[in-house]
RNA sequence: GGAUGGGUGGCCGAGUGGUUGAAGGCACCGGUCUUGAAAACCGGCAGGCGGGCGACCGUCUCGUGGGUUCGAAUCCCACCCCAUCCGCCA
């Protein structure tokens, strides 16, 4: 959500930011719209005044007794009743017109971002870590898994239809293992605060994060009109909504595990064999809430969160800085970081870091007082990140893990979160 | 599922039709007092929008929308959200 007066100031820059967003000049419309707006408002204030001016003289005059002047007055605002009242209506449309048209737009991209239409256009950052020298054919993770007997489509598709899995026994394990093993490190070592968020959300807390209105297809909804949480991005940045906290109280960085739903429409035929894209997979994510001061260096600072659990798994990866064109709406610069699948033979997104600047702070009204004058309320910066998905690593594990006859090497660091198992193969 | 109660400024909380944008308290800011602090006392202190170079002026906002009325935080209707009790339940 955008500030119609920084719109109103430089419209060429505001135009040139959605440009880069692959859009039309958005201006010409929002201001013709913010110009009507201002004109009616003005033009009905005028009736107010003049309605508000003859109702304090109708108390007068009845408080003091005099019924004839109160009944001449009483005549006169009737007349500016009915133009008041169309008034109103009609700036209620206005108000909700620009006010749609504006929380359709994505956010700006910072200048560093690379211009582009979709991934092509991203920028390699860094490679971190070195694939495995494997001297047999690689196999996917589905293969792998159903070889074990531990990865289950067919069972997932009877229960809940196509894009679900079944893991059973070590595998389960794994999931659990990796999970625990994220959120310690992300709560041990890099300082964020665990939460168990609720999974069911309300409009409100979407509208906030920006998935409403624009992306309601994405998501999945209840019968009571509440919605299944496509990340925990939503309740953890949530949290922020509607408080003014203090500046010493930031940053706040929460992480949590939850699982993750989307309806993945328009996506049909990509990733259609195995867990790579499921309408449920578990995530931890990690979200920050800075100054906007901060923002940028935390953005650094979470990739760099992130990292650090693909770095101690053994997992070879790279980072992307994403094109404008690659982004979320919510983002103005995103870092995707690309685990290497030995099976796929490809980097494979597993995990996305991006500042949204004040974009979803706006939009839920998350406020914080600086430390030098608690009458200077501004609002916050959000960032969130996945630290990491947890299926995809899970993928990411199998490949990379994977030994000539099937079985799977458990990585070191996740061994006593295994229970000390160091092989997973067939039971 | 049944039955109630409730949503007011940064927070708590008064307010049931008329100069109420809203008492009081807390928090915060400035000052007096004090060696300093605390306490006490005095003063200030909601936000959005529009207009003006500016001091400032206007207007809207008491969950949301609609209605009644010359006039609504206050009355009526619908919806959303929260809480409590009973029942059921992981």
């Amino acid at each position: 959500m955008f500030d119609i007066k920084l719109i109103r100031d430089d419209p060429d820059a505001f135009d040139a930011a959605m440009a880069r967003r692959g859009l039309d000049p958005q201006s010409p419309r929002l201001l013709a719209l913010d110009e009507e707006r201002r004109a009616h408002v003005a033009h009905l204030q005028e009736l107010q005044t003049r309605r508000n001016a003859a109702s304090k003289e109708i108390g007068k005059a009845k408080a003091s007794g005099d019924e004839e002047a109160a009944a001449a007055r009483i005549t006169e605002v009737a007349d500016i009743k009915a133009e008041i009242q169309s008034g109103e209506e009609k700036e209620r449309a206005l108000d909700a017109a620009l006010r749609d048209a504006m929380a359709g737009l994505p956010n700006a991209p910072l200048e560093d971002v690379p211009d582009g239409a979709d991934e092509a256009a991203n920028v390699l950052v860094r490679e971190v870590g070195t694939p495995p020298d494997l001297d047999f054919k690689p196999k996917e993770h589905f293969e792998l898994g159903e070889a074990l007997a531990m990865m289950d489509f067919e069972a997932a598709a009877r229960i809940s239809g196509s894009r679900f899995v079944v893991l059973t026994g070590a595998l389960a394990r794994l999931e659990r293992a990796l999970a625990t093993f994220m959120l310690d490190l992300q709560t041990t070592t890099n300082g964020y605060t665990e939460v168990v968020p609720p999974a069911l959300v309300l409009d409100e807390a979407l509208y906030g994060t920006g998935q409403l209105p624009k992306f309601a297809e994405d998501l999945f909804r209840t019968e009571q009109r509440h919605w299944l949480i496509p990340t925990a991005e939503v309740p953890l940045t949530n949290l922020a909504r509607e408080q003014i906290v203090d500046e010493a109280t930031l940053p706040r960085r929460y992480t949590a595990w939850t699982p993750c739903f989307r309806s993945e429409a328009g996506a049909a035929g990509r990733d259609t064999r195995g867990m790579i894209r499921q309408h449920q997979f578990s995530k931890v994510e990690l979200v920050s809430v800075t100054t906007p001061e901060t923002s940028l260096d935390e953005l650094e600072r979470m990739t760099s969160c992130a990292e650090e659990v693909l770095k101690q798994l053994g997992l070879a990866y790279r980072v992307m800085l994403l094109s404008t064109g690659d982004m979320g709406a919510g983002a103005r610069k995103t870092y995707d970081i690309e685990v290497w699948l030995p099976g796929q033979n490809a980097y494979r997104e597993i995990s996305s870091c991006s500042v949204c600047g004040d974009y979803q702070a706006r939009r839920m009204n998350a406020r914080y007082r600086t430390a030098e004058n608690a009458k200077d309320v501004r609002y916050v910066h959000t960032l969130n990140g996945s630290g990491l998905a947890v299926g995809r690593t899970l993928v990411a594990v199998l490949e990379n893990y994977q030994q000539p006859d099937g079985s799977i090497r458990v990585p070191e660091a996740l061994v006593p979160y295994m229970g000390g198992l160091t092989t997973i193969a067939p039971a």
